[in-house]
DNA sequence: CCCTTCTATGAGAACGTTCCCAATAACTGG
DNA sequence: CCAGTTATTGGGAACGTTCTCATAGAAGGG
């Protein structure tokens, strides 16, 4: 409606300088074969006028549109409040993103896309069109979705898949899940627990696997058996209450329980609540990704940290310098895993004389 | 650096339909003017090359940027890990505003930002200039802020006040926190509460006072006294925790509390714990805001819920309404609020004979 | 049937920036 | 002091769209 236009461009700046559009542009974008004295000149011009570029005008002139594009799952974070920690993802990819986005001049724009839907293909191809992004996030799960790594493998447009470990197109990025759940698991060893179950993610994460060999590992290590100490899950809140209860209903029941994620930690919670059982006097409990719920619940839960906006910051660092061409690590970039205490751990309960 | 230009442009639509741009553009306007053949000869062409308006070049020519700005409480968000439910807000802005956005052919953009940083005013400007939005969401505490409102005012750019009251410049969108306050007190007298303690939020947001004065009236039409019954606070736990202890230390105590937050509710479940007390039993609790953490605290909390998501889908479309120019409502916009009744209420303890 | 008023279309400028290439100025080393 | 670089600067086109204005055709009124 209103005819509103960019009130100070690089042209009121270049009068102001008395200097050319194009010696602006230089000092905007590097300085390089600037001389010393223009570039000061131009420099006070622009703080004196008060000018920042216009990114539409930028996309059009040049190659970048300084923008990134983080691709959050649509699903967890949610259509569904019960099963929904996707909250902290976005949150936590908005504040690490963002403050590096801004330190390196670009903005971050956060979409929110179900993987399920049979659309994501078109719905990308869209989205990137309208907004020609200089680079991509891919969140879990669409850090392993080939429809979207192929598709931004033909755009050209260098992404990051947080949450995978494995080669391919573009940078992996990723907490170190392995030895998270063998941290986890040490800890409840040392702790003196015996029958440790864990309840492992979805199959659609690769890192639910790694997760879950981390485990294993350590298990082996000490010279423990496993055997119906797995027990399934698929992240949501519900199968969290349906593994639980499987390890708890054994003959030997597990003493401890490590669960892939805060949801089916808290239903593990629950469970013990309905049974009257008390954490961590009955049961030990270890959950993933440390959201800031567990910190409330009774007890508030040992978790391992999961440093999502230490991942999203430093997408945004590698997306930024493959798109100016600067080399990119070549395998995956691994960030250390961290268990914080709380009050769910303990040791075992000492057994009844047989 | 990749020199990637737009694939498939308004050129090649307007050369396959054989029609000039400028027709071509008016289809994607609107099609007003354009005759109901050529129409459908080019929205063909369109949906046969999959082509996408570059939003760049849309901003460059025209005068929309098709940009909405969100701007989200940095402190609230991250800050601080105790004190932080901002994530939902974002989380539930993101949802509500984005759906709507995109049904619009809009896309919305968050910003996190900090109302008590000096430079708040220069980094909004900046931020302005650079995305030249058509319109911005103010979430509180920036909702009030008249640093931004009056900036907004004089840039001509639409915006919406979400959780304000207030008439002035900008729509005013919020929950009805009067009679939320006065629909949770009445809940509790109900249940045969007569000592029942409000923790106010800060000074700093509208709201607060709004929901104090629905509190105040529902207890005075009850005929039931409210002095010492009402306990400053600022929305932190920390705050939740003094203002729980002091109504729990009355001579005589509240036997029920309203909570203006979720986080001091939260503060004072805590409270309760660590004095041996349990809710309900000895406390009745609800909270404000319903943010998905209280459903997974023991007892799960009776409390209002604020309609975030809505109250964004509606802000987007009046910005949209207001940039086209059409009209906006007048007063402000009031959504119902509700309560969604869970396990921290109950009748109190019958008193102890004298 | 002519003049007016819409309706439908197109041509060309404009938006604010960067890209490419040419031109000049400032250094080199002899 | 000269030719040969290299550092610094500027000019004009290009990017993909919408804007303004002009034109041709269609419909309506007498």
């Amino acid at each position: 409606m209103a005819r509103r236009r960019q009130s100070v461009t690089i042209k009121h700046v270049a009068a102001d300088a008395g200097v050319s559009l194009q010696t602006v542009s230089r000092v905007i974008n590097s300085g390089a074969n600037v001389h010393p004295r223009t570039n000061q000149r131009v420099q006070e011009a622009i703080d004196r006028l008060g000018y920042v570029p216009s990114i539409a005008a930028r996309r059009m002139g040049g190659s970048s549109s300084y923008l990134i594009l983080s691709l959050n799952d649509r699903d967890r974070t949610i259509a569904d409040w019960t099963n929904r920690e996707g909250a902290d993802w976005v949150d936590q990819m908005l504040f690490g993103g963002m403050i590096k986005s801004a330190e390196l001049g670009y903005r971050l724009l956060l979409e929110l896309v179900d993987t399920h839907n049979d659309h994501v293909e078109r719905e990308l191809r869209e989205t990137i069109a309208a907004l020609q992004p200089d680079g991509v996030i891919l969140t879990p799960p669409h850090s392993e979705n080939p429809l979207i790594t192929t598709l931004l493998g033909e755009e050209g447009i260098s992404f990051a898949r947080i949450g995978s470990l494995e080669a391919g197109a573009g940078i992996a990025l990723t907490m170190d899940d392995e030895e998270a759940a063998s941290l986890a698991t040490r800890h409840l060893i040392a702790l003196g627990h015996r029958r440790i179950g864990f309840i492992a993610g979805s199959n659609e994460y690769s890192l639910s696997a790694r997760r879950v060999a981390g485990w294993r590992d350590a298990m082996a290590r000490a010279g423990l058996p496993i055997e119906e100490l797995l027990a399934p899950g698929d992240f949501s809140y519900a199968s969290g209450e349906q593994a639980a209860a499987t390890l708890l209903s054994l003959a030997d029941p597990a003493t401890a329980i490590i669960a892939s994620n805060d949801q089916m930690a808290l239903a593990t919670l629950g469970v013990c609540n309905a049974r009257g059982m008390v954490v961590p006097d009955d049961l030990s409990l270890i959950s993933f990704d440390n959201t800031p719920i567990v910190r409330f619940v009774q007890p508030p839960l040992t978790a391992i940290d999961q440093p999502i906006a230490q991942l999203a910051s430093k997408a945004v660092e590698l997306i930024v310098a493959a798109h100016r061409g600067l080399g990119v690590p070549d395998g995956p970039v691994v960030v250390p895993a961290s268990l914080v205490e709380r009050k769910s751990t303990a040791p075992p309960r000492p057994v009844k004389s047989c």
